[in-house]
DNA sequence: TATGAATGAGGCTTCATTCAT
DNA sequence: GATGAATGAAGCCTCATTCAT
């Protein structure tokens, strides 16, 4: 991806998390970015693929992210404060971009909402089958994995909705909050210790 | 609210709720909802007026909703999980109507949006006072009772995004799932029982 | 006329002089004038016909008003001298009239327009007739008396354009300068002094 | 200015002199001028900016005429003579556009209006200097230079609006009425002999 | 790779007008 | 005589997109 490109995403994403997908105009995105609007067609087929890509690479960029913080051999429970960790971590550094995710879908058309409700589901496999380890592993308590998942799934993106980068609340604050808060919702006893975040993931020099 | 401005409402809440207030014409709202385009204007004084009032009716109704389910002269816990309860009722059965407390507000201009951030914030503060009054009681444990209010909410509203009433969970089901869920996340013991709905809620004819 | 088709005429002449015929809106009128917007087909058959009867009206009241001032046996100069008095007079009296007759014409369909000629021509045809007889008498100097004719009636309809009632100029005050420039216009000699205004026109009755 | 747009303003200055400013729709100055609706937008920011653009196109043209033809050295009956001959032959070449300068003028918005009212009221003034010009020298005669400068000009452009290029009058007879009857407007003494026209107006190729 | 000019489709809104009451 | 509700037509304008250069 050149210059160029990376511009046009970095402005469409500011834009789309301030108006809304629908409400940005091409021509916005061409003067912001500083690329003429004819230009744009050279790098997307039209509006929409511009949001199907960045939709994706949200979603690819937030997996890469957990692969590099997964902890290997690990109990459920770790798992599951890690999982927590790496995605609050993630969404309040990615915050424009977090919007992405959960309220544009609607103006993708169907065969793309395909591609990427099969990305997004394959996505949230992965917290539901840590759900389900830990309740094979007796250590996590909860009846509807799946549904669970989703839903703290959502909470986690959440996070990116309210938290202010210079407000009360440091972004390890609000990561042991989330944190906690998802231990009490399926844990059997009170919360772990945090385990401290992994050292590779902290630069995070985000690209797309 | 005569039968022409109630089908107009109905219809755009339908719309709104499946391609989002943006994408929705006017055009298709008068069309599905059988009124000549112009006489929308007899009504509201333009789209954004429209969805100005939607907000706030939803919003109203919701704090109606509530109203009458509260229990009183109850203890933090009892009113917590009647809040629950009440507030995942009321959105599973107005499921379309949900989508527009938290998806549509980017599409209000400032002085709208503060209109709603107003009415909003006046609701949330009951949630948060539930809080804090459990806190009091040292029944309830909750650090940013805030913070957890606005989450708690968003919880709530989101059950209406997957849930589908002919699905393996009836109403009460979920109902349950969503009182247990929020009950781990705040409570000191293991979630009580739940309390039966209050009968007179139950016909929720809506007529908004 | 009863009194609500007085207001709206009143309201009617208001607006276009305000805002120009083609602006003005109905709803407007209707608001303005405290009548029912379908009220106001009561008195006409659409905004054209409003437009021509308040234009023929202009026309008429200007004839009548003339026809009170007019002296009789007169010479050509003193004639003059009256036709421009009291069309000064007239149209500073009824400024906003005065824009009708001339600036909307144009939103006239043909064979309305055709009725306003005949009745504009008949009226500058007086004036036509008084130039013309004071050239009989060698007392006017006029090559093109059609064209001047039309050209002092545009001078005297123009004096509304500017004129402010509570100005430098008084009423008076115009008309001895109009009568002066047109006396010099045509004019063999310096310019008579001004006839008094006839007592008779001074109440001016207004009731269009 | 290139084609396109030279195309669209003679449209337009043909579609206001025909049907007026408010009348004339987008839609027909597209159809007229060849020109996709959409694309007049890229030359003008709406209707109104059209019309702004005009009426200052056609004060601004007028401006150079006169600088063009205005004599140096010269009295101030000379110089009166000399305005009113490029005026009116200004007027009678470019008949269309010379109801811009005096009919449309409401359909601006104040900010608008102001701008135009500068430049109208700077180009007056030029008028009225050789007004008073005339009577510090002695050789003119008017009591309000400033309204009879209005008069005047208001004259001169109303011969665009009854002369026919291929009347009974020629371009050079309506000249010398006009100079006629402006000279007994204000003059001491018979009309002056017309001075011929200066050879370099006469092409007069607009481009504007 | 880049862009200025152009455009068809369609957006929101307002208009004059009608009609049942 | 009066009016509230309704509407077809049309207004201005903006959009995403194309294409010749």
């Amino acid at each position: 991806m050149n210059t160029t490109e990376h511009i046009i995403r970095q402005t469409a994403i500011r834009l789309i998390s301030r108006c809304g997908f629908e409400s940005m105009t091409l021509r916005q995105l061409a003067n912001e970015s500083g690329v003429n609007s004819s230009s744009l067609y050279l790098y997307y087929k039209g509006k929409s693929e511009l949001l199907l890509t960045l939709v994706l690479s949200y979603l690819e960029t937030l997996a890469q992210a957990w692969e590099q913080c997964r902890p290997e051999a690990a109990s459920a429970d770790q798992l599951l404060q890690a999982f927590v960790a790496c995605h609050v971590r993630h969404h309040l550094l990615h915050r424009e971009e977090a919007v992405l995710g959960h309220m544009e879908l609607r103006s993708l058309d169907k065969s793309e909402l395909a591609i990427v409700r099969l990305a997004r589901q394959r996505h949230l496999a992965k917290l539901q089958r840590i759900l389900e380890q830990g309740i094979r592993e007796g250590t996590l308590h909860c009846d509807e994995p799946k549904l669970l998942a989703r839903t703290i799934f959502m909470l986690l993106v959440h996070a990116s909705a309210w938290y202010q980068a210079n407000g009360r609340l440091s972004l390890d604050d609000v990561i042991e909050h989330y944190c906690t808060l998802v231990h009490r919702m399926v844990g059997r006893s009170p919360p772990l210790p945090l385990p401290p975040a992994p050292e590779h993931t902290t630069p995070t020099t985000r690209w797309v």
